[in-house]
DNA sequence: GTCTATAATCCGATAGAC
DNA sequence: GTCTATCGGATTATAGAC
């Protein structure tokens, strides 16, 4: 192992420059100057440039997933979606150039990467499907509840959730930054009210 | 003019290719050869592969804008919501590949064209953020209303609505796609319930 | 484990015939 | 207006020194 780890340099450059880029517009030239190693550096640390990208976009989609998890944890059922679209917003706004990439490639399905990819995009619906669940069970049994049989939400939900979240908080981290990440959240809500 | 005409042949073939490779990905020499036409002609058409891609998203836009607008036409306002936001999934569902180079697309602000794009984009945002704006403004006016004091809709509200249905869509015509239009619809709708 | 140098390929764009 | 042929440059990946 070398003094700093190297892997992680090289990653976080490839982020950094696919963000501006695009992954084919991405040279391995350029990513080896912005991680301050050499070209043959890459190569030894990953077998090809689709083997450095699968790993970037897959930990991107594993550090959404673990943050939902953790603000799943301490919130009431009913309060989750709020808690866990706040947690996705902030976790957007930390890792922007992470968030154009993942936006970019989440729908590419000819990369070699694309069914491990698919199953980290799944991941995340799923999370937010169960999310969604949850509220409208703990809401369907307070005293207020009607006599509505609502039909099961899917997958679709749980996609239709995660693309406002990614939508609204690029719009805002690219075109309206100034905006108050509480007021974005009050956004993204009130826009499906009624 | 040719007799037939090979600028729309080119742009139609600019998309299917750059829906499967990136436009990045997607080569001159490619688009030609899908296009049944020589490379030499794609230089007389557009001024370059810039020029080419332009166009092509700038078009996607103005279609999905004229056909929110049809939509709202025929609607009352409580009920454009939903009449918006099913022909918004038509409309990518006819439009599958373009809807996939768009949502790559739309995101990148590094691009010659960024700014024409983001005109586009800014121009459909508009669009869902006037349609929730009017039937929040119709539903208020009811007799159920209430005293709540709503922080106005902004363009953020309708980035959400459109990230909701892009999301949706493409979860649905890419990795789901023999669920009925409703049921996509139905989905999107609920996510948000409560 | 990281470096330099180079091989082999592919791309965007242009020139000029027809 | 469309074609063929080609130029100059950039790209991925590898070989071999240290």
């Amino acid at each position: 192992m070398a003094r700093v780890n190297t892997k992680q340099l090289i990653t976080e450059a490839a982020v950094r420059v696919a963000a501006r880029h695009g992954i084919s517009g991405a040279s391995m030239d350029q990513i080896a100057e912005a991680a301050g190693v050499a070209k043959g550096s890459l190569y030894y640390n990953f077998a090809s440039k689709d083997a450095l990208f699968e790993e970037v976009i897959r930990s991107g989609f594993e550090r959404l997933a673990g943050a939902i998890d953790a603000a799943r944890e301490g919130a009431d059922p009913s309060d989750a979606p709020r808690a866990v679209a706040g947690a996705t917003l902030e976790t957007l706004r930390g890792n922007l150039d992470l968030a154009k990439l993942m936006a970019s490639e989440v729908f590419r399905t000819d990369r070699p990467w694309a069914d491990a990819m698919e199953i980290a995009r799944s991941s995340v619906v799923v999370r937010f499907r169960d999310v969604l669940r949850e509220a409208r069970a703990a809401r369907s049994s307070t005293p207020i509840s009607n006599g509505d049989s609502l039909a099961e939400l899917t997958e679709t939900a749980g996609a239709a959730f995660f693309g406002a979240l990614a939508g609204a908080a690029l719009d805002w981290l690219l075109f309206r930054p100034d905006q108050p990440v509480d007021r974005v959240l009050d956004q993204v809500l009130a826009a499906f009210e009624g």
